[in-house]
DNA sequence: TGTACATCAGTGAACGCGCGTTCACTGATGTAC
DNA sequence: TGTACATCAGTGAACGCGCGTTCACTGATGTAC
């Protein structure tokens, strides 16, 4: 059956076509001027956090880094010390990119003319920007709180002066200023806010809230920022 | 230095002793009166149990569990599909210790005369029970909370009649019938306190509060089960 | 009570995979004199 | 302005590991007649 032959051949040509022309898209994306790469640990770092926004924590593969960046897999140990370290690096910018989408959430809405109302908006702002960013770039917010493989440094983003935490202290404070949280109960309201909003985005992400369907979903969602709230703000505790 | 050789070769014998006796012991533990094992699926399970006990869902290791369980790899497949089974059933075991370390709690205190102290006693006992058995338990807490590969099927423990959530939901209905809790705040309620104590578990656990020391630790741990109360307690939102 | 036979539950060896890491080596770059 | 030389940043191949899974096969068990 020639024709049938030449007909199967023209089909794996032009798939082979097709691979070739990725493969080159590929490499023309990253080849080089030099021998040297000029920014490879950037290089590395970029190529890692796009498998982490995929694939979560475990897609950070330091030779798939490698291969990406157009590279040997020697060379990345001319910048990182191993494989924990990038993905340490990796973290740091998932939760940059948190930290970022709070700020943005908070700019984006309108400013309320009453400071009480306007501390409130944020407070709801900060929340549901976070849940948004778990669900929506749920591969980076798994990264950003994945089990790290040795203890974090301290003072890591989270509690650096413009990570997540140090964004809900902020608007806390505010709270705070205009009356609307007591001073008393000021201390360690970060941590108690913090776990209900991260708990919420844990179980819908990968846990037994995961089957919420749409609707009930989206409840719970509405419900933990005023259930937060609440508990931050009642009078008397029972 | 015929001395020297001859200690050093004492030492190596005693070395090879410690590692024959060790697997000696383990062959023991595990010796078959038959060709067949008898109970291969609980054996393994087991094995697998205690593998995510100590080292949470990555441990769990389909080769070392039919390893321990002294039988060899293919055997696994005569009773499991697959090594994402073998996880679900840990995972299983794992959200029933959980649960039975709630039940624990419930029962060990002293009931109160007072239903309506009754029931805030038990609502803090099962936010305890959960918290200590995430810091104690990890590596299982973990488990019980791990991504899943394939999506979990419905109806799953946590939710049944006996899981985490089913005796969280018994507590807060005691509530409402006392009078502590507003029958039109009830539905959902446990979502949102479950929220808030997971929450917490997963950043002291993993995340950004794992360098929590131990006095701020517990402080943030004996607030969040009032925290969580007043959010629910509430009568006014704000 | 035997017996043929299907089925169940094992064996030991192997496959293929992709990983993190390391090896000895080399091209490129910067710097002291 | 040259030049020797240390150092930096790559190369390609390999190592060793342990995993999940599958292969052809076999011993043990239950069942119909």
């Amino acid at each position: 059956m020639p024709t049938r032959a030449r007909t199967l051949s023209i089909t794996v040509l032009v798939q082979q076509y097709d691979v070739m022309a990725r493969v080159m898209s590929r490499r023309r994306e990253h080849r080089r001027t030099s021998y040297h790469h000029g920014d490879l640990p950037n290089a590395l770092t970029d190529a890692a956090t796009e498998m982490a926004k995929t694939g979560g924590p475990d897609a950070v593969v330091l030779r798939a880094g490698v291969r990406e960046a157009g590279v040997s897999a020697d060379a990345a140990y001319r910048h990182s010390a191993d494989h924990g370290e990038l993905l340490q690096a990796v973290r740091q910018r998932a939760l940059d990119a948190l930290a970022a989408a709070m700020r943005d959430r908070l700019r984006s809405g309108e400013p309320l003319a009453d400071p009480v109302a306007e501390s409130l908006r944020k407070f709801r702002a900060l929340g549901a920007a976070y849940m948004d960013f778990a669900l929506r770039d749920s591969g980076l917010f798994r990264t950003a709180f994945c089990r790290p493989g040795k203890p974090l440094p301290e003072g890591m983003a989270s509690m650096s002066a413009h990570g997540p935490y140090a964004l809900l202290g902020a608007v806390l404070d505010e709270m705070v200023e205009h009356g609307v949280l007591d001073a008393a109960r000021r201390p360690g309201a970060e941590i108690a806010v913090w776990a209900a909003v991260h708990g919420l985005a844990t179980l819908l992400l990968d846990g037994p809230l995961a089957s919420l369907a749409g609707d009930d979903r989206a409840k719970a969602i509405g419900r933990i920022s005023d259930f937060a709230l609440d508990g931050l703000t009642v009078a008397v505790p029972s």
